[in-house]
DNA sequence: AAAAAGATCTGACAATTGTCACCTCACATC
DNA sequence: GATGTGAGGTGACAATTGTCAGATCTTTTT
């Protein structure tokens, strides 16, 4: 099966080209730094899969797999990603993405996952997949705003000024979203949502 | 020559084992996940170059570098790093890190430096070298250890028992932080301490 | 040996942050 | 027209955080 990488780190792009490339059975047709670049590839000669990380400048593997979908439906998209946050999951899944796979699982997982996909099969770990059902971000827009400001180092009165609100109120939201997170404080509670993709 | 790879991440550790692999002259004696395990293969089995990533839990790979550079000051440590700040290409020279590999730099640089580095040089871009004039890094140690827990949410009082340290002594240490960064507040410290690497 | 320089600690104080109960106003619903 | 409901606000209070001026007790320097 034909194979196309989308990676931005060169280093850990070429390692990953080189790793599929032992594998019998897989042809890496190229390697692409980045959404644009791996939509010129597939126009002049589609493969039968697209493995594409998350995070990514310019275009996201999520965007990458969003224009896929749109014009390519016949490419099998599989992502990876360092972080299993919740709403990465849940877009991907969304989006017709058939596996899902997390950089600190082995690289036989990888593989494994590749050929399955090739068979008509979805690659996803049970727990990742309840990952995406129970991601209920309880935060408010407002309390997503002003925590995120918090989080960046801001103090309260500056972050009323932004959000055009009373320092109470910022305070409130802030409280909220402490109590809602089950943070310790402003900092626990950036911290917590950053790592679930709210923020 | 031997080489031992540290990385978390088990997909990239295990595509960047692959791609050496294939290097002629290089063998990939050993794969660790952080800064503990790779000390434990080191004891065992001292390979010629120990290729680490920084950023790992646990122990960094500059911990790693320096408990090296202490005991077994015959290996040659080569890091690799997403970020280019300025506060890690002046560790790892202080350390005596033999090469400084960006990620977003291609295979062929990463193989190339490695070959050198058995043949005693040191490899270093002249830019990242010239950041490395530039970076003064005003914190003491346990401030530094004070401002990173304290920008992962930690209480004051959490802070000092983790330190062994008194509370108020926690809060002076941060205060001072504080102040040579200019910044505004504890959160906004370790903000800055994070970017430019000295945390 | 005296002086200087550290690191840690203490206590006091002000500023900021976190929590909570309750107020107001707009706006949708019944 | 009465009633909810939700966004935003106020004020009060406690807890935490930030600042600073010493006090102790090592080390290091002179």
């Amino acid at each position: 099966m034909n194979v196309l990488v989308v990676e931005d780190q060169a280093l850990v792009r070429g390692a990953i080209g080189s790793l599929l490339g032992l594998e019998s059975g897989i042809d890496v047709v190229g390697l692409a730094e980045h959404g644009q670049a791996a939509l010129a590839l597939i126009a002049n000669n589609p493969p039968d899969i697209v493995l594409t990380d998350i995070e990514m400048p310019e275009m996201t593997g999520l965007e990458l797999a969003a224009e896929i979908q749109r014009h390519h439906s016949q490419i099998h998209v599989v992502v990876m990603t360092t972080f299993s946050k919740s709403g990465y999951i849940k877009r991907a899944l969304d989006l017709g993405v058939k596996a899902f796979i997390l950089k600190e699982q082995p690289t036989e997982y990888l593989t494994s996952a590749l050929a399955a996909v090739m068979q008509g099969k979805r690659v996803i770990e049970p727990e990742l997949a309840l990952m995406a059902l129970d991601d209920n971000d309880p935060l408010s827009d407002k309390e997503r705003q002003a925590i995120r400001l918090a989080g960046e180092g801001m103090a309260t009165k500056l972050i009323a000024q932004r959000l055009c609100l009373s320092e109470g109120t910022v305070r409130n939201y802030l409280s909220e979203a402490i109590a809602k997170l089950n943070a310790t404080n402003r900092i626990d509670a950036a911290r917590i949502a950053k790592q679930k993709g709210w923020i």
